[in-house]
DNA sequence: GCAAAAGTGTTAATCTTACACCCATGC
DNA sequence: GCATGGGTGTAAGATTAACACTTTTGC
């Protein structure tokens, strides 16, 4: 590149130098996390600890680290609050109106998050996080309740297509807690006989020919999910069939 | 609420003194513009104007203002680089790796925008943009090919189920101009008979009654996006029946 | 009259939906 | 023995995919 052209450049440095009065804004993350229990689909909430929030309930967040990745920091958040590693996590969109924060400019990216209900329970340690029915929720600090409603409309879009349900439920599970989970998320009934031809389809399960012991009626079959299906993997190449 | 348990929360002014040191990310938008012309899919790019990145294109972006909307940014970017109200723009998502800014630590937000690119050509001002063929476009500065990939991703899930390749278009168009931009966008040949079934099944076109009248061949009916389905507007409700 | 694309319908295959009976277990 | 859910198949309807010929225009 010849010298003239280099010097019409602003240098990175320069343009961090013209450009300082942009760096006073603050990057949150927060974390829709869903779980499931007694048929219901739930949504883990903390206790808002700002004033101009008391009483009201928010989803867990926090501000991002200098030094840390902007996808990375959710994993954080989750660790820190719910002591779980390896939680299925996806981002979902970035919201940022300039008021919508009371401390200043913060702009928040929120990601959803699918844990089993059970293994976190063990490790709850804040009494001021619960979980809350969706159905239940009318209102939340910030803009938390629309930024739940945009991963819960994610979620609905996702687990149609793509084996990511399984993080709600236990290693082991019945078709019938699949299909409660499908419908809770979904909120609609399923046909048992056509739930159970569309799951075979897709061919996510193994049976691991177990039965089901602690109910009281005909215990069902347990079924895994196929271990190259797990680890919130990046889903492999699923070219989905255009259809116009 | 009683004044005890004000006292334990924080203020928003407090919360922002304490976490000054994380004020001090930047936000940015970055918006990958696309356009339709001779049969292919166009991204508009300019030089970057950063010297680590000279000789290299970029998206069109810019840092987001201390008074601005983050959903606000992305249009002021186009107004101002292409002169275009108006347009359709859509968020993706948020890239937020440690380094990928080379001025510093910038997270950025990237929207996907449609455009007619004849109504952009009138008014095309800076000699350093220019549309790319896609399929030509190796490498690009930051990580805008990531951004780029991503964008282009959610455009194919987009044009599927909603009116908004119209937006490509100019007002009137023959089916012929409409297959040729769905094969651009998705890659794919599709048959002209099924494809107008699909396409007269969505009811999403009004035939006004002309003719194309600058073609070489036999001239095809040219068609009007619904009016109610028109200006980029928020999708009225349309339920998606779930299929799991 | 020839090149180029417009316009149009049928059939087979696939997928989706609706629906009912017997079975195994706990109590 | 009865209540509860487990497990299973079929037929009708809807959607999708494949496929070819005649028509209209510009040149």
């Amino acid at each position: 590149m010849p010298t003239e052209a280099l010097k019409k450049l602003k240098t990175a440095e320069s343009e961090k130098i013209s450009h300082l009065d942009y760096f006073n804004i603050a990057i949150s993350v927060d974390c829709v996390i869903f779980g499931f229990e007694k048929k219901e689909l739930k949504i883990l909430l903390i206790k808002s600890d700002l004033a101009e929030f008391a009483n009201k309930w928010s989803l867990l967040g926090d501000f991002i680290k200098p030094a840390e990745d902007l996808d990375s920091a959710p994993y954080r958040v989750l660790k820190q609050r719910t002591g779980l590693n390896d939680v299925f996590l996806q981002q979902v969109g970035s919201f940022g109106t300039i008021n919508r924060h009371p401390s200043g400019r913060v702009i928040t990216t929120a990601y959803y998050s699918l844990i089993n209900i059970k293994h976190h329970q063990m490790k709850i340690t804040d009494n001021e996080v619960h979980w809350h029915m969706i159905e239940t929720i009318k209102e939340l600090a910030f803009d938390h309740k629309q930024i739940m409603e945009a991963c819960l409309k994610r979620l609905r879009e996702q687990v149609v297509d793509e084996p990511v349900i399984f993080n709600l439920l236990p290693e082991k599970f019945s078709l019938r807690e699949l299909q409660d989970l499908y419908q809770a998320i979904l909120g609609i009934k399923l046909d048992r006989r056509n739930f159970r031809k569309k799951i075979a389809m897709k061919n996510w399960l193994d049976d691991i020919d177990e039965m089901e012991d602690d109910v009281p009626h005909r215990p069902g079959k347990l079924y895994k999910l196929k271990t190259d299906l797990k680890n919130n993997k990046p889903l492999k190449s699923s070219v989905k069939k255009a259809k116009v």
